[in-house]
DNA sequence: GTGTAATGCCTTTTT
DNA sequence: GGCATTACAC
């Protein structure tokens, strides 16, 4: 049985205890927060509360699971019918079932910002707004303002004073779109992300029976990283907590990460405003990181511009300072990268070392080096699996049998066939709600068309599972996706056979259409939990985790902080918890790498400038070193200014000397190639052209 | 109306 | 290497 007192520590114990009336928990990282929701899940079933009245919000569906199941394994058995998931997976539950108040079939597809983003495309073409003008917002600008204006709950005209002065003088056609876009959606019978949080509000507002309902059903409300929520899903925990509620929130100001989302921390600052009785609990005890990670952590708040009171003190005093590595360039750090894996991997498990990085497309050089050594790995964050062009179009056509009025998904499969293109797609879609005589008279001429839609009209008749469906439609779209796909279809299989896979799961075509755009599965094949692989992960989808290597990448100004963020005080802010998540994922050791040159894609190298937060950094908190021209990492001496990257004088002088190359060995460089490049004569390698970085000259 | 090739532009994070 | 736009052929 579990001894709650002798597993806790006094502020977790209370945290745990407290289970009546309101409860906002401060959790630093590190401080055992999960373990405490764990404890306390586990506390409430112990003490007989039925789990179906316990409600478990949390960011991810894995991260509600894996929390239940770690409760149910400190009970000995399993525990069932606590309801836990997303903010989103439960409005969609809750909307499922009473979408016909809001004026929705019960058939309402979600869609995801993809199928937002081509709404919106459309909308711009059929309302012939910004026609030939280069500078008008592309889909995406336009789509992350309006969801950035819905989510923060200002004006499209506010948000775009704040982030995106230089389009204001849009405004008005922006609105146009932003109106067509919502009719849009309701007329399909749509709902995207943040349509399911607003209209889950609307239903417990305009239906008291409803919101009574809710109420009754749950009487526990655990909230994890509630620094992480918006405004409208603020209000939903106070409406659905009541003011006197059961209600647990948890969460880490400085971890707010989510603020281009909408997210604020007002909800924690303010949480006491909504429940007046709340009590209010801090973590400040890390039991994960030592002590020097620690520090250097503590560091990085203390340029914070909002300074946190909180200071963490780690349980663990002793460990290595952490690395700051400057590298050459940044292919030079995928292999330094690459080679303290393996260093590492004799000392840790694989499963715990993880490299870290601000964006997707920045791992690809590590990814290439860790399949050429074969070392397993696994990616998380960047292009989802759901987001590949030919998932989205297997996705489509169930979605199509499924809401016959979902449009977008109708664009998506016709345009698979042959002669057929907008303009008929529009006449057929019409044709077909209305009167369906130009429909059938073409369909009829046309071989394929009259071949897809047999297909779905037999589909649509009975339920059937989700896999059958698949297996149908894989019939029709396998010889569309050979053609599509030509050369590059194989590479693309295993993500179909993946998806029948996940789609065997499921009884209902509804359910799994449901999550897989709620909760798309990770891009890497999930296989049995006990396989090692090192992990790859951007820094948003590494929260929460923790693992005994972290090593972050790419710490050059314009990628961490993101250039995006150049003269906004507040994402500068923002950027700077980034980095501090980062470095408190690690438990042992954490190394920063910092390349001195990175390559552009055309192959040539230009300086880059160390990362603000490493400047502005106490020297103190960290252990220097770069690499040198011969690929071996030597101690930086502290005092001393590392050579500027831009001393590049004095290339054509070399010529005539000889030089060595980490992979070439000696050879004379015979010419010199501005800007940065040298010929060099290798013996036995002949005549290269090379980055004057990559050589050491004699 | 549809399909294709050529051009110039930008490239974050996620439910 | 992708995406939007344009021009041009069928």
């Amino acid at each position: 049985m579990i001894d709650i007192e002798r597993d806790l520590n006094p502020a977790q114990y209370e945290a745990v205890t407290s289970i009546h009336g309101p409860v906002l928990v401060i959790a630093g990282a590190g401080s055992g927060k999960t373990r405490t929701i764990v404890y306390r899940l586990a506390h409430l079933v112990n003490l007989g509360i039925n789990p179906s009245s316990i409600l478990l919000l949390t960011f991810t569906k894995k991260a509600a699971q894996e929390m239940l199941f770690r409760a149910g394994r400190l009970l000995g058995r399993e525990v069932e019918g606590i309801s836990g998931g997303t903010f989103h997976s439960f409005a969609n539950m809750v909307l499922r079932r009473f979408s016909s108040y809001l004026g929705y079939k019960r058939e309402f597809s979600i869609i995801d910002q993809g199928d937002s983003q081509d709404i919106i495309k459309q909308i711009k073409e059929s309302l012939g707004i910004g026609k030939g003008d280069r500078s008008f917002p592309k889909k995406n600008t336009i789509f992350s303002l309006i969801s950035r204006s819905r989510n923060t709950e200002l004006s499209l005209e506010e948000v775009m004073m704040e982030g995106a002065s230089h389009l204001l003088m849009y405004v008005e056609e922006m609105e146009r779109i932003y109106s067509s876009y919502t009719e849009f959606k309701i007329k399909h019978h749509l709902m995207d992300y943040d349509d399911l949080l607003f209209n889950l509000e609307k239903l417990l507002l305009e239906y008291g029976e409803v919101l009574e309902w809710l109420r009754l059903r749950f009487t526990y409300l655990m909230v994890d990283e509630y620094q992480d929520t918006n405004l409208v899903q603020g209000r939903l925990v106070r409406l659905i907590g009541g003011e006197e509620g059961n209600v647990m929130a948890v969460g880490d100001d400085a971890q707010s990460i989510y603020s281009f989302r909408g997210a604020t921390i007002k909800n924690i600052l303010e949480f006491k405003k909504g429940f007046p009785s709340t009590k209010i609990i801090k973590l400040e005890q890390n039991y994960r990181s030592t002590q020097p990670i620690l520090d250097l952590g503590n560091e990085i708040l203390s340029h914070a511009r909002d300074k946190y009171e909180k200071k963490l003190v780690a349980i663990r005093k002793k460990g290595p300072l952490p690395q700051l590595i400057h590298t050459i360039n940044d292919r030079t750090q995928a292999s330094i990268v690459v080679n303290k894996i393996e260093e590492l991997s004799r000392t840790y498990p694989l499963n715990e070392i993880a490299v870290l990085f601000r964006a997707g497309y920045q791992s690809y050089q590590i990814e290439m080096l860790l399949g050429k050594s074969s070392i397993p790995y696994k990616k998380f964050g960047g292009i989802k699996f759901s987001e590949a062009a030919h998932i989205k179009d297997l996705l489509a056509y169930l979605k199509l049998i499924h809401n016959p009025w979902d449009y977008i998904s109708w664009q998506r499969v016709l345009a698979l066939l042959p002669g057929i293109g907008p303009k008929t797609i529009k006449r057929l879609y019409e044709s077909y709600i209305s009167d369906k005589k130009y429909f059938s008279s073409r369909v009829n001429s046309h071989l394929e068309l009259k071949a897809l839609f047999g297909l779905i009209f037999t589909l649509q008749k009975d339920k059937h599972p989700p896999s059958f469906v698949l297996e149908r439609v894989m019939e029709h779209y396998l010889p569309i996706f050979k053609e599509k796909y030509h050369d590059d279809y194989p590479r693309r299989i295993p993500g179909i056979e993946e998806l029948i896979q996940i789609s065997s799961g499921y009884s209902d075509v509804e359910d799994f259409l449901s999550d897989i755009t709620l909760e798309p599965p990770d891009s890497a094949l999930q296989g049995d939990p006990l396989a090692q692989y090192v992990t790859l992960s951007t820094i948003h989808s590494a929260k929460g985790l923790e693992w005994a290597v972290v090593i972050l990448i790419d710490m050059v100004e314009d990628r961490f902080p993101s250039r995006h963020c150049a003269n906004d005080p507040h994402a500068l802010e923002e950027e700077r918890r980034l980095f501090y998540v980062a470095c408190t994922r690690a438990k042992d050791i954490l190394i920063l790498c910092s390349p001195r040159y990175l390559l552009s894609r055309e192959g040539d190298s230009y300086p880059a400038r160390p990362s603000i937060f490493i400047q502005e950094m106490s020297p103190c908190v960290y252990e220097e070193m770069e690499e040198n021209y011969t690929g071996a990492l030597v101690p930086v001496r502290k005092g001393q200014k590392s050579p500027s990257p831009s001393s590049k004088a004095g290339l054509e002088e070399m010529v005539g000397r000889w030089c060595h190359h980490r992979i070439f060995g000696r050879g004379k460089i015979i010419g010199f190639i501005p800007p940065n490049k040298l010929r060099i004569n290798f013996a036995g390698f002949g005549i290269k052209v090379i980055l004057k970085e990559y050589l050491s000259v004699e």
